[in-house]
DNA sequence: ACCATTATTCCGCTATGCGGAATAATATTC
DNA sequence: GAATATTATTCCGCATAGCGGAATAATGGT
């Protein structure tokens, strides 16, 4: 087969990139994780795109069933077949299966919860968790997003990043996050160095006061996308000291292992 | 605001329909639960697309990160962003909330998982469920799929459509069942006379020989989509009787009283 | 009854996206 | 290692799909 040859994006056009689909999956992309129904209007809104788009796209969607539309308040709501594909998500990913024994022995050994995670833009995605015996701490389902910039987790993940890609999302965040961004900066820029010297990223009382967590990343090296395994708790009950010397070595020997196990 | 026109579609074709959304939704549709990585070539097969358009939404989806690529195998696979869509997907459906208590209710008191289905095509998905305390049975995770035509779930929900709904989704099993067409209308049929007259269907070792499972349909008054509770288990240990007369009402009731409390 | 809001339709124009054929790169075979 | 088979991508002309502004409809509030 043949690579495909980068193509020039700076000044004229993408001629392979299908615009229509890109504005279809935005619009699908507008619903916030609270679960709101949306009008054309709030499409049009969020999206900036025009009205009649929007009619036409949100036309489209729900014929094809992504989108069930309530006659009564006019506002259309992400149907079942959406969640069909993030399950066939699931299913194509050999990682997890391969992984979770991995997370149930650490979650065991700490009574804490262990998840692994992937990132869409800002966020990273909950792919697999498996849940201590101990806590009611930081119930996270599968799908559930967390920040980037701020969690271990996140953290974790920048920091195994190549260059050039941790930069262009470093900008990304910094749009995102005005007036905090030199304190998150400084908290990136440590978990680098972090990572480089000790193998794992935390973040104690950062994302939230009461959370308390290390993260560490691993990149399969058959090419399939970068996750991250988190382990934490209640910042009350782990010290600094505890998270650094007994959960952080757990993780990294997790990711040893795997990558014994993983392609 | 104003309600849409019908469009008639079969002889010109529908102006308002974005081809090239559906073509892109198609493709990410194309994996199989199973999760195998698709190239290029598979889209194509599986879809009935050309090269060149396939080579161009599996391009655009990449650029969009629902897709990842792996440049060894030159295949794709659905990426996390997938999965967070399905996310805000269970989050917009308040009826998940409502009904849980009562869910997690019946699968203590019966000792058997208890779930609640949408549909997708041919199939229910599953958007939540409860584990009975008992059973290893059956354990089916959210998202997951079982077939429409033959599972006491779908049929119950092929039972409450109207009646050109119903008939349309029909056509569609028939074409998809072929020589077994005559046994599965005859379990459909049955299904929508048990509906009417006792307001549940069941299916016992129909769907597999193994398994028993009573179901009952919920339409919420605010237009949001269908949906239906099951329960069930093992044929061996449940007796019609029991399922009629024990497990049927717990649903029916269930049902009455997700009708008192949802919109 | 009127106005404000929200959606949909209409329609001309052009960029968009389509598909066939040519081209490249890689795997497979002998 | 040359030759062949496979799989992907690029090129490019053409038709049309889809875009957006303006007009039109329906609805709800006051």
């Amino acid at each position: 087969m043949r690579p495909r040859k980068e193509r020039d994006e700076d000044d004229g056009q993408d001629r392979d990139f299908v615009t229509a689909l890109a504005r279809g999956l935005e619009l699908l992309r507008a619903f916030g994780r609270e679960g709101e129904s949306l009008g054309n209007r709030d499409f049009a809104e969020r999206t900036g795109m025009s009205k009649s788009t929007v009619s036409r796209l949100t036309y489209t969607l729900q014929k094809l069933e992504y989108l069930s539309y309530n006659p009564d308040t006019a506002r259309y709501q992400l149907a079942p077949p959406v969640l069909s594909l993030g399950f066939s998500c699931l299913a194509g990913m050999p990682l997890r299966q391969l992984a979770n024994p991995l997370m149930q022995a650490v979650a065991e050994a700490t009574t804490l919860p262990v998840a692994m995670a992937g990132r869409d833009r800002l966020s990273m995605v909950y792919l697999d968790r498996c849940r201590g015996t101990n806590a009611v701490a930081l119930n996270i389902e599968v799908g559930a997003h967390i920040k980037l910039a701020t969690t271990a987790m996140g953290r974790a993940y920048l920091a195994a990043m190549d260059d050039d890609a941790r930069a262009a999302a470093m900008e990304d965040i910094r749009q995102d996050e005005g007036a905090n961004w030199p304190v998150v900066q400084r908290g990136i820029e440590g978990a680098v160095e972090s990572y480089h010297a000790r193998g794992f990223c935390t973040s104690i009382a950062e994302w939230r006061p009461d959370v308390a967590a290390v993260a560490v990343p691993f990149k399969p090296r058959d090419g399939s996308p970068m996750v991250a395994f988190n382990c934490g708790g209640s910042a009350q009950t782990l010290t600094r000291d505890h998270v650094e010397n007994d959960l952080a070595p757990r993780l990294t020997d997790l990711v040893r292992r795997l990558a014994a196990i993983a392609p």
